[in-house]
DNA sequence: AAATACTATTTCGTATAGTATTTTGCCAAA
DNA sequence: TTTGGCAAAATACTATACGAAATAGTATTT
């Protein structure tokens, strides 16, 4: 048995990173609405309830901090960012039709057998969810889109846009998964805030189908190595997802231009 | 003098913020090149140097890492990120020419008459410092440069699109500051890296002249609110300023879909 | 009612100590 | 000379405690 003796402690489980560990604890904390928008983060109190130091946590805030979850007031502390607010949300649509149409060219030109399963297998889950009750359907399609969208950032082959891609989207992914938790508040009331109306014009139609046809059209076109078809497909599914949030968008570009 | 009872204290100078202090000395230390690419960056030698604790260190550092400048590798520290490759350096470019036109466009439709002003008194500067010697004229477009671009992405109004651009941009920035700082080693030696190649065919020739030609005919379609040409002049001055880069991009790009 | 003073809380930074891990340098064996 | 391994030094990571300074809230005085 030589082998022993080379392997040795090779097996052992690596040392948490807790600096690391806290930084994704606070950004699943903040996804799962434990910390809502516009709360104030005390690091003392974190530090408390993660059962960490001090130290940890103000590392994982600085990094949250540039990714514009968190906002950092000096001397008075942080507090986590509010929700995109309509014209943020215009502006991140505006920007997604910039990127991930030509992401979507790229990763059809630069996609190998390996990504091309990867984005296969993503489809096929999400058509499988399609089946969940409503209780999970609603949060499994906004996870699929999340990865669906990042798959194809990644498969473009451009690290400076899937970073770009990356910081964005926490924003448009959270805002969902905040619209989402509301949809217990549609039913009983006649108040139609911003965020109720979204949610039952986004979800309650079709409850994603249409998305993830779009999704699967997308999909075919890049792995059929189809630049031109899966950028085209990729900017009207951006654009109908758009439309859908927002059928009044040309009122919300009007009044950025007279602002 | 009843003023004097209103203004009062206002004027106290703000306690300074050690770590926000930090982050911008460190950042400064990169881009002057104390800290070079690929170097170690060792938590206590910094805060002996910079003469503060380790605390405000680990945030600056963790805010540096986010933004790419700094990598850390668990348990081993943290180390300077190595200067953009051929392939980063190209996709950063695609990317430019993915956002910027759409910027230079919106900033045509929604500027105002401050950011005329401002954007009209950059061109006026940029002009005066063609008449720079060597020494300084290099690092002054360079600069200038930074700030042509990143006013026009503020006046997109778009702020996803405009914190895209910021942390994409620092990298370009610090990767044509190295350029610039090696100026010295091309004349004498007639051995060609990289860089060296990309000095004398970027600065040598027209002294930036071209450059700062082209962001004078962006700007005049800008603050003439014409959208169409604002938008074709980035992208061609884009494209041209990739072109003087990496004459040779078709390779470049062919090298990119066989991997 | 407004200005002021006082108290409590919180943030920000320092200092220090201890543990885990990596790195380095040395020594022995092939 | 080279290779491998082990011990020592260096470094990273975390915890803890403390204090100064600013903010926020409350009470007091004018």
């Amino acid at each position: 048995m030589p082998q022993s003796k080379l392997v040795k402690v090779k097996a052992q489980p690596r040392r948490s990173i807790l600096s690391d560990e806290t930084y994704l604890m606070i950004r699943a904390m903040i996804f799962a609405h434990e910390i809502v928008p516009g709360d104030r983060v005390n690091i003392d109190a974190l530090a408390v309830q993660l059962g960490v130091s001090q130290t940890p946590i103000r590392e994982a805030l600085a990094r949250l901090e540039s990714e514009d979850l968190i906002a950092k007031e000096a001397l008075k502390g942080y507090r986590a960012t509010n929700l995109l607010t309509v014209t943020e949300f215009a502006d991140l649509f505006s920007f997604r039709l910039l990127i991930e149409p030509y992401a979507a060219e790229q990763a059809a030109i630069l996609i190998d057998s390996k990504g091309i399963k990867e984005l296969q297998s993503e489809i096929s889950n999400a058509k499988e969810a399609i089946n969940f009750n409503d209780e999970r359907l609603i949060e499994a399609i906004t996870e699929h889109d999340a990865r669906f969208h990042a798959l194809i950032a990644k498969y473009s082959n451009n690290k400076t846009l899937a970073s770009a891609f990356t910081n964005t989207h926490c924003h448009l992914h959270l805002f969902r998964l905040y619209v989402a938790s509301q949809k217990h508040l549609i039913e009983p009331s006649d108040k139609t805030s911003f965020i109720q109306d979204l949610f039952s014009r986004y979800y309650q139609s079709d409850r994603g189908q249409l998305a993830i046809k779009q999704h699967t059209a997308i999909a075919k076109a890049i792995c059929a190595h189809n630049p031109e078809k899966a950028k085209a497909e990729m900017y009207s599914h951006i654009e109908s997802s758009l439309k859908r949030f927002t059928p009044d968008l040309h009122k919300v570009q009007t009044d950025r231009k007279t602002s």
